[in-house]
DNA sequence: CCTAATTCGTTGACCCGTCAACTAATAATT
DNA sequence: AATTATTAGTTGACGGGTCAACGAATTAGG
């Protein structure tokens, strides 16, 4: 029942290793990385949205996302402006700018994943995405 | 061929989320962060080791070593002694204390990992652990 | 042998995440 | 209506990682 083989310690490590493999080398396909990548998706999908929303959706600190969105909008990507209808809200929007940003990498950050999925045929990553998903599940409970 | 089913995507989603409940999930069961962790079991193994291996062993950054190495010298986890035949080089090793600390958790990181790993026979951690096999391989070559 | 190159470790600056403390604005209670 | 609670966002401090610059020790070469 609760024999532990050496593999279960090997997925440990595998999943943290990956971890640290992939953040950079999205960054160099995508142009910025995943988080802010994850940010101006939504933001391109659902065109103007509160900080809180926002947070909400992305599942990262509020002041993480104050940070994201001041080098964002330092670099162009987004526009703030304050609700009128409730001045403790700041609204987010995408420049044309991070518009165009998300149209020029949509592709790259696709290839990269399949990239990194090379050699999966769908059948594989069903299971694969089936297993993580049980992964998340029994950390949850934790 | 570079169909992309909704699935990679997903995958991708799945594996940063996963990483970020591990860690402070993990430190709850272990008493302290997965490197560190790691760092202590090398030592465990090796009794006395230079930093600039355990660096290669763990495969992160120098100035990390050094730091984390510092807060484990002041938890009194850790000692570190010049190398007399070489004073470039700092030796690391175990007080008793930090082999205290592995020996009383090394069985809830077992657990931590098993818990993790519940409803996976053998076969499936067997897939599971190939598969992350091969996604690391296929980073690699990006 | 003396100088140049390499190696080890530390430090500072940065990114990304956390939490905790705080301000300002709105909502709720009395 | 005034006070209290709640909510949104910011800021500061911290932990964990990166890289780049540096000093000290050692090794290699002219």
């Amino acid at each position: 029942m609760s024999e532990v083989q050496p593999d279960e310690h090997k997925i440990f490590e595998l999943l943290q290793a990956l971890h640290k493999e992939i953040g950079p080398k999205f960054e160099r396909c995508a142009g910025m990385t995943p988080t802010r990548f994850r940010l101006l998706q939504e933001l391109y999908r659902i065109s103007e949205i509160s900080q809180i929303s926002l947070q909400k959706l992305l599942e990262i600190d509020a002041a993480a996302v104050t940070r994201h969105l001041k080098g964002l909008e330092e670099n162009g990507m987004i526009a703030r402006r304050n609700n009128p209808a409730d001045n403790r809200v700041t609204l987010v929007s995408l420049t044309g700018q991070g518009r165009e940003h998300i149209n020029a990498y949509r592709e790259n950050k696709t290839e990269f994943i399949s990239d990194l999925l090379n050699g999966f045929n769908e059948q594989e990553r069903t299971v694969l995405a089936e297993m993580l998903t049980r992964l998340q599940y029994n950390i949850n409970l934790l």
